[in-house]
DNA sequence: CTGAAAGCGCTTACAG
DNA sequence: CTGAAAGCGCTTACAG
């Protein structure tokens, strides 16, 4: 189907008498042009209903003004709320955002990324997602920074990452469980070799190895809510099951609590402690009052644009870790 | 910062012994070069790391193959499972997303239209977020398709609107909540006006009323969570409260259970009824186990990817309804 | 302050 | 099947 073509900078200059350069002036802010013939221009665009074509531009200026973010498992992070702030904090500044989702979190989003590459992007988020090293490295190439959150960057160069504190997190809830006085606890990993998991196992096992208190037994949930029911079902149907379970996320937890809560009739906080990881919305929620240890993603969010928006060349890999809180609810509270 | 200059058509040209040309047709499906050439320019295109600038390609085409999506409240609706489908249906036709999010749902995304229009896009997709008619008629005037998803388009010409269905979705609730005996019905809208929560409210009032039975009192929720808490806590508080409530999402039937459950202590089924719409994965969670009546995003999504693909010009408001069912759990269970 | 002109990286008739 | 050339709508030195 043909478009309806737009007027360009040509028409409006032709009905303003000036030259197309002019009206390129008048919509570049900070160029030299006179007041008056600014206002000429922008009334005949006005007219016409002139807005400057974007691609153009981008062609023109080397930088498209667009940040390719690619999703992953959407579900792990306070995923809206992040969205929004993303939005917001990058319109402000101009910036435009080319969205992917993957399905799997568990392939790498070279894919994705390789179309994101045509469109010239300036900058490549990866929200709970993975990139190959390879890809990484064309990217670092082509002189386009990429950005992980909630993910770690790897070892290859030229990569950001912005976190949440899993070691302090772990540390924290190790210390909290161990004083509320549960002794035998569990840990549910969303993959067991996920750096994030295995930072917050390490946490674990540290401070109950200090305490001189017995190993964690460690589950697997792979961050979803049936494979958390299952690893829950199994852990409590043992002889002598944990008397409370740290999950990897509040997403698995509350599938925890569920399955604990009316499959085995436990209650929770005083035969079961549950404590989460993330601080997502539900978490607050009265049906499941979830201990846990926030990952403020407002902040992260934050974080990731301001780096972003510096448009510094990073030569090695940086990790940024955003400190959260210990959130203590019923989920944990034994009386 | 000046970005690296990524290889052009014209480098891998020069590497391949032939013309500019000859390197975009070979990545031009069924352009017409000589298979031996192809691969010789395909072969210098991988060394050098080319690959089509879209941007370009766009600006030439007068297409740019991305469609500009607008997500209002993401909260209402199985947002996150939407924005999945929708990514890889587009992508699977080599389209891509730009994508912005508005803070209030209540205004209409004119700010955010406007850049997406100096994008040059494709499609207009706007996801319970509103346009005012101006800038609709102008995007129409631009030959830009515009797509209300989960909301409804208006008198504005050229807008097809895709939802769920109130109508039936309500007449169905309201036979399902008077067959189980509950009579004394409150309906809990989002807006008072909004053109869902009408129709909704009006297919209950019109079983009631041909029932002859008492009408329903309407309060409003606002689509959040607090709003829907204040509601509930206002209607369950009255000398005589009702005996079932039909919210107009999920999202405030659950605010609702919890009131009822934790603040007045009431038996949801049995002493109280609280039925929802649109079966977000919440609603099946053993805390709630909610009866509501789905709106089936995935298919909703592809009905609407469809049509945008389809690229036909429309000519007058179209409504589109996708019929869900009556999902019926525990919460308006008597026994 | 302003215009003519070159150039950004593509696509696509038009000749050959 | 292939290349030279025009054109998509901008920005930005370069003269004036």
């Amino acid at each position: 189907l043909k478009r309806l073509h737009s007027p360009s900078a040509h028409d409006v200059g032709e009905l303003a008498g000036v030259s197309q350069a002019a009206v390129s002036r008048a919509f570049t802010p900070g160029a030299s042009i006179a007041e008056a013939t600014r206002k000429r221009v922008v009334a005949a665009a006005q007219k016409l209903g002139y807005r400057p074509n974007l691609l153009a531009r981008s062609l023109t200026m080397g930088r498209s003004g667009i940040v390719g973010i690619v999703m992953g498992n959407p579900r792990n992070i306070a995923f809206n709320a992040a969205l929004q702030v993303l939005s917001s904090r990058l319109s402000k500044a101009g910036k435009h955002m080319l969205i992917f989702t993957t399905e799997d979190s568990d392939r790498a989003a070279d894919v994705q990324v390789e179309d994101l590459l045509k469109y010239r992007v300036d900058a490549l988020l990866l929200m709970s997602a993975d990139l190959s090293p390879k890809l990484a490295s064309r990217c670092q190439d082509a002189g386009i920074p990429v950005f992980f959150f909630n993910r770690f960057g790897g070892k290859t160069g030229g990569i950001v990452s912005v976190t949440g504190d899993y070691r302090n997190g772990g540390r924290k809830i190790a210390q909290h469980l161990v004083e509320q006085g549960y002794h035998r606890l569990a840990y549910m990993a969303g993959l067991k070799n996920a750096p994030a998991d295995r930072e917050r196992a390490t946490a674990l096992s540290g401070y109950l190895a200090k305490q001189k208190l017995p190993a964690a037994q460690i589950v697997t949930g792979h961050y979803q809510r049936e494979g958390a029911m299952a690893a829950a079902r199994a852990v409590l149907s043992q002889p002598l099951p944990p008397d409370a379970i740290f999950c990897g996320t509040d997403y698995m937890a509350i599938a925890t609590i569920e399955v604990a809560r009316f499959e085995f009739g436990l209650k929770i906080g005083r035969e079961l402690g549950v404590i989460g990881f993330g601080d997502i919305e539900q978490a607050s929620w009265r049906s499941f009052d979830l201990t846990t240890y926030s990952q403020p993603v407002s902040i992260m969010v934050q974080k990731v644009v301001d780096l972003l928006l510096e448009d510094r060349p990073v030569a090695h890999p940086e990790r940024i870790v955003v400190p959260g809180e210990l959130k203590c609810r019923k989920s944990t509270q034994r009386d």
